[in-house]
DNA sequence: GCTGTTATATAACGGCGTTATGGGATACTT
DNA sequence: AAGTATCCCATAACGCCGTTATATAACAGC
């Protein structure tokens, strides 16, 4: 009295092929016949394995995060948490840069009714996003630990990690639609992390110095 | 021999109609059937103003910067263009918070292919973006003037309205996707602008003075 | 008033996400 | 070993979508 088992190789052949060809084809390509002819099964597949194309959508977020931690964790600490920080924006833009479509697929529409709820409340967050903001915290914190960040304001680490997010998020979805040219990036990256990371006075010359090999 | 003129009412009432499905409906309610049920007139009428749905979708950005353009007109200038600067982010960001599927489709999709241009590059941008992107240039550049920006960089305040719009638009994103509740906008935007713009020193008190007046 | 041109309505076409139907594979029961 | 319950998945359909072909109606110039 036991079913036929689902073959969990299908489906993460077809998280695989959704993802690419998100990221090779855009939404427009994204299908769910389109998808079910590339992996080689019919159109039930999909939905024995997810319940709807929003799911499927959801997995392929799951799946973006999931990049993007491993290229956030191919950032190997140094002694030198500020360069780690930097070197960590540097990543996250890079990662954005090279999938556009798959980036953007990481931030859904909420329905329309739905209450901003977020990473930085606690509850509800994207799928896997509460995992890299973990981690950027943690950088954050290192910083902080190492007392290389003063004035951490009564946001904390947490509030850092939210405005290093903002500027990363930002200038990958400017550079995305075309309203920053990607050229550009590593530029104001770099001019933006100055400011924010060492300000305007002549302190903070070691934050200064781990900018200065850090940033690309 | 003259053909029949088309009435360039219906073509405003359907961009008025789109925008407001879209903000209230969101992606899923905007489609030909529904703008063209909604106004009153058959499908083939919006194919006549428009070439298509997606030439819609460009008017409705269109619309979108338009709009925005007045909410940044209503911030009349003061003799401290520094809280200016800042109030001007509180309307942008406001503006996206208000309507955020508006807020969305200005910032499209580019097709896979193409190239980024941007308004920090000079030609292409997106429709109407480059102008409000104009008069936040010039609102940086009235700072630099008036003295009260210095260590301007090698962008200029070009680099320094880049940088604003990035902080801008990537609260809005992250606030829009849930990844940041929209209660912890204000602080962080006061938090990060102080950042930005006064830095860590204890100089720069003029600046200080200003946004602890602007911010909301 | 006639004629050429265009705006709009009706209806169709292919493709979409989703679902109803049905056959066949599987794993437990006896 | 045969029976059977269970579920995977392919086929085909449904109602939608954006777009387009066709036909009719409204206008401007002769």
């Amino acid at each position: 009295m036991s079913p036929r088992p689902a073959d969990p190789a299908v489906r993460s052949e077809l998280v695989d092929t959704a993802a690419r060809l998100l990221a090779e084809e855009g939404r427009k390509g994204f299908t769910v016949r389109r998808l079910a002819a590339e992996v080689g099964v019919s159109t039930m597949a999909v939905y024995t394995h997810f319940g709807s194309m929003e799911e499927v959508r959801q997995a392929v977020r799951r799946e973006g995060f999931a990049r993007l931690g491993e290229r956030l964790d191919a950032v190997r600490p140094t002694d030198d948490p500020v360069a780690d920080l930097a070197a960590s924006g540097v990543a996250y833009i890079t990662t954005g840069l090279d999938h556009p479509q798959l980036y953007r697929e990481m931030f859904p529409d909420r329905p329309i009714g739905q209450r901003a709820t977020g990473l930085d409340g606690g509850a509800g967050a994207a799928a896997g996003g509460d995992e890299a903001f973990g981690r950027l915290v943690g950088g954050v914190r290192r910083c902080v630990d190492a007392g290389r960040f003063e004035d951490v304001g009564e946001l904390g680490a947490r509030g850092w990690a939210v405005q290093l997010w903002t500027m990363w998020h930002g200038m990958v979805s400017l550079a995305v639609a075309g309203l920053m040219p990607v050229e550009h990036v590593s530029l104001h990256y770099t001019d933006m992390s100055w400011r924010l990371f060492v300000g305007y006075g002549d302190d903070r010359v070691s934050a200064r110095a781990s900018l200065q090999e850090a940033l690309f």
